[in-house]
DNA sequence: ATACGATTTTGATATAAGTCAAAAAAAGCC
DNA sequence: GGCTTTTTTTGACTTATATCAAAATCGTAT
């Protein structure tokens, strides 16, 4: 059973019928450290889950990267803007290790959608989770100077902060990579 | 027709029979500036709909009250933690504005995704938007001065700087008031 | 119109975090 | 192992925003 459905399992009762549609159109990919999943500017774009490796997602502000966030193993994401409508993504996903990759593009996505409306139980259950997600990252830029933010960052994903350099870390927390220095002495 | 299905509708096909159902479970509601709907700590909660009013999210930091969100007339809306999950509010709603709602229990609504998995469409089109809302809040947290956030509050919501005094605005921003002030002078 | 409470503005000073430059440390590489 | 490149730390100084206190303005009821 691929990594896409033990995902989508999660979330819901899947029958094989459906387990059988995901699964044929499901793509595999190997990717290089360093390669890019998405290119700001794009329509195209999926959800996805990494059976290994790890994933950034960046977008350019006055010419500067900055990460939005960070993907690890056996979490289901995407780009929220392509996946959700049908604006083309401000930002960029990029590889931060070489990583296995399975993905079902929005447009097959959609046609399951409709095909099996059923299925509408696991995608409403999968959004619900990105909102929460989503409003714990806002309390925490609301409510939390740049030392709690480092905190909660550590609390929520612990392992990225071995295996992710501090200037990454320090733009996902909107601040300078000189900052986040003295805050870890 | 009442507002609240009106809401659905924009989300996607609602047939009648479901319709009539979301009406039977539909309550309204008259609150007067200051009350409350929602407090800190309770699990029961609704998606709702203001006809007319202003209501607003705020939570205690440190023993401030902090706003979270605004709504105004016409927006579907409901506090993420309890409508999405089992577990209790950390924000409280309360209007600003005499207001009148229509109001559907979560437990309800979840009874109505068993019965009818067809309308698990709507929920995740809503859910779906809510991400895109969550996420435009977060760059402006993430990437924006506080004089930028303030213009991104009036191209998003531009009603509310007349219908909001400045203490609640700038506790929005996560600005103190006299920032504020500075701000806009 | 007047007086009261609530809201907004102003001023002086303090603090968190940014910037720029350079040194130190760590990781890759032949 | 020594050399290069990348990453992290340190230092001096600047800037954005917070804090505390007080004054000014606005809104509303009498």
């Amino acid at each position: 059973m691929n990594p896409l459905i033990e995902q989508f399992k999660k979330y819901g009762y899947l029958n094989e019928v459906i387990a059988a549609e995901v699964e044929k159109r499901t793509r595999y990919f190997f990717k290089k450290k360093g390669e890019h999943f998405l290119r700001e500017g794009q329509h195209a774009s999926s959800y996805f889950v990494l059976s290994t490796g790890l994933i950034r997602a960046y977008f350019l502000k006055n010419g500067r990267e900055m990460n939005s966030w960070f993907g690890e193993e056996n979490q289901i994401f995407g780009s929220i803007l392509p996946v959700y409508t049908e604006k083309p993504s401000f930002e960029n996903i990029q590889f931060l290790e070489d990583s296995e990759i399975y993905a079902i593009s929005v447009d097959d996505l959609n046609e399951l959608y409709r095909i099996y409306p059923e299925l509408n139980l696991i995608g409403r259950k999968i959004a619900e989770e990105v909102c929460i997600i989503l409003e714990e990252r806002i309390m925490s830029l609301h409510t939390e100077s740049a030392a709690e933010r480092y905190q909660s960052l550590i609390r929520l994903q612990p392992n990225l902060i071995n295996r992710i350099n501090l200037g990454h870390i320090a733009s996902y927390l909107g601040i300078t990579q000189e900052t986040l220095s003295r805050i870890r002495r």
